[in-house]
DNA sequence: TTTATTGTTGATTGACGAGTCAATAAACTT
DNA sequence: AAGTTTATTGACTCGTCAATCAACAATAAA
């Protein structure tokens, strides 16, 4: 079996399958055995690609900022002025992709995470930097003094939308969140 | 030693253990020994007044959502005026008591427990409704129709204000939070 | 073809933790 | 005084799980 060049794919597949476990079990009480068994691998073979259970972790954080962060560098690229940026950036954060149950449910987790592992607190710390600037850049130029404060609303409005969506029965409604913060950012502008 | 009376004094103290272990350290994996030591009493003790650890733990949670409960009740009762009315909900939801950092730790990891157990689910879901129709209260003679969509955003921008709290380092800054609850609020009646 | 490197796993270790049990003791009841 | 209920704990069971190890297999390098 031992083929070379497994390194890479072992460690795509324990990543992926760490997100889906904790998406699908909502916590991170997710035994290495249980990752490993749905990356077709043994025990054994995830603690040789990742030292530890932690390890694992963060890696799967890394693996979900970076998959949103790719996703609004692109809407980003393809957006033409502060208002469409603005828009891209809410579209971007509510993608099917990123605002599936798993990765909402991972990343509730992760944020439990940050409360005990200072690497994934200062991994959440860049999430939260990255999108203040990229909504700052938006809103510099249409609310002027009031972009930080606006910012800083829209920030935890998006953070509270997914929280809220972990409880939610029924497939997950980006659009409905886009609605509310885009409502946000209408009235935030017209005062 | 044995004293009559004591299961309401123990169990009120395995409760509040219970939030301060939880807050403490940040996660629900916290043993009952761990929260049997800090309430002064053996492990067996605890599972004789609580049955299992998943009570516990839903006991906590009650007793979370009635402080809260009361306290916007009380907030509620000298206020007059459907402005006065809202603004009474959220200083409630960022008082002191609330809003302090055991407290707050807590309540994250209680969202988590929402995703497995179902009845804490249905404890949260309670609270999201009694919010709303607080809100909703005092929304409906300032924004009319809107009623509706800015409580559920003023909702979810709580929710996102408590969670970007468990982040933030320093003691915890309720009067900022509802200064920007207070923002949202009032952009939106300008509109 | 020896030797190193990479891939892989079953079995094991060592620790920890939820929940149970048996036993002890004080207080109320009859 | 005997019996019942409530309070309390040390010791134990039983299961689980992260991490390690020893061994084996295949490929690449020497």
């Amino acid at each position: 079996m031992p083929k070379l060049g497994m390194e890479p794919i072992r460690k795509a597949a324990l990543v992926k399958a760490t997100i889906t476990e904790i998406g699908r079990q909502g916590s991170l009480d997710v035994t290495v055995g249980q990752i490993a068994k749905r990356a077709g691998m043994s025990t054994a073979l995830a603690h040789h690609y990742f030292g530890s259970k932690e390890d694992l972790f963060l890696a799967a954080m890394r693996h979900i900022l970076t998959l949103y962060g790719a996703e609004v560098r692109g809407a980003l690229a393809l957006a033409d002025g502060p208002e469409a940026r603005l828009h891209a950036v809410l579209v971007a954060s509510f993608s099917p992709m990123n605002f599936r149950r798993e990765a909402v449910g991972a990343w509730l987790n992760f944020w439990v995470l940050a409360q005990t592992v200072p690497q994934a607190r200062r991994l959440l710390a860049i999430y939260q930097r990255r999108l203040r600037s990229n909504l700052l850049a938006g809103l510099r130029p249409l609310a002027g003094a009031r972009a930080g404060a606006v910012a800083d609303g829209l920030g935890a409005l998006i953070d509270g939308l997914y929280l809220r969506e972990v409880l939610k029965s029924g497939p997950p409604d980006g659009r409905a969140a886009v609605a509310v913060a885009m409502d946000y950012l209408r009235v935030q502008l017209a005062v």
